[in-house]
DNA sequence: TTGATACTGAGACTCAGTCTCAATACGAAC
DNA sequence: GTTCGTATTGAGACTGAGTCTCAGTATCAA
């Protein structure tokens, strides 16, 4: 953890940014997550801690966090963007659970040899990829797709990733 | 085309809903646009034909028709939802050109028999998914992604799909 | 110490999308 | 055809994530 805070102040020094103390604050929280972070969860918890750090700023530092490849971006179509660390760990695809919002990570490089393969085919350069499959955790499980009204305010499992 | 809009009827009717005049009109464009539309698109073509729907019909009839599985629903990063038809044609994913908003459709069936194996893996039931390869299309080409500021208003190629 | 520049915070603003509710259209029953 | 209940629409208010502005503050180099 403290090792991931140097390699962000690298980061951004490697582009002439300075890691100040809003920056780090925020960035501490998002490389000590458990889950994905929204901006708006990254701004409580610093109210929350007596650190308060502006709106804007945390907006800021996020994007920031994301052009230096530190923070990796996602949406799981909820309306907002959340954040997870990137450094010091494999690049990864999502399965999102339409039952209660956990977030499975996976890794499949037979994928990833496949993708480079249909960019070569259309000449395309690319630059970074979003793959995710929506549906039902093994807890959500098969009953979930049916009118299943339980699962309009989804259950937060205790233990599981939350965006 | 007179066959789409008969299946589009079906669909609804096979969930108790009518066709209405302004459903068919937003049907209509969407169906035969030859690009990704957002409803805001959607909302303009319809005031220039002189046949204009209300905001909130255009969005309501958008979101129903993709729960009906006529029209499937995309979200590129650039904060809207777009929509293209779904019926009568293959299932498929995206390459979007950051340069110039180009939306390239690929498919890749032997990703689609890895997904399966992935999900089995996690015993997760998938619904649906979304697979999008963001970078560089041919015109766009390999210098784009150095700071070349030309491309920060993307220049809008004229035979390309954009969003 | 000074000047230039980077950064922050507060709050106004934007804009896609949603909600509300009165008015209207429509299908079924009479 | 008329009536009644329900589905649908339109207008505009509202929401909420994210952006912008700008004055004030911090930091760095000289």
């Amino acid at each position: 953890m403290d090792r991931a805070i140097d390699k962000v102040r690298d980061a951004l020094q490697a582009r002439g940014l300075r890691l100040t103390k809003p920056r780090r604050l925020v960035a501490e929280k998002v490389l000590s997550a458990r889950r994905h972070l929204a901006a708006d969860d990254v701004l409580e918890m610093l109210r929350r801690d007596g650190t308060p750090v502006a709106r804007a700023t945390v907006y800021r530092t996020l994007e920031m966090m994301k052009e230096c490849g530190t923070f990796d971006e996602h949406d799981f179509g909820r309306g907002r963007k959340v954040y997870e660390r990137a450094i010091g760990r494999p690049h990864h695809d999502h399965l999102y659970c339409i039952g209660c919002g956990a977030i499975i990570e996976f890794q499949e490089p037979e994928i990833e040899r496949l993708q480079d393969q249909v960019t070569r085919r259309y000449h395309f350069i690319a630059m970074y990829h979003s793959h995710k499959i929506f549906g039902y955790c093994r807890r959500c499980g098969p009953k979930a797709p049916s009118g299943d009204k339980a699962h309009d305010e989804p259950p937060r499992h205790q233990d599981t990733k939350n965006d």
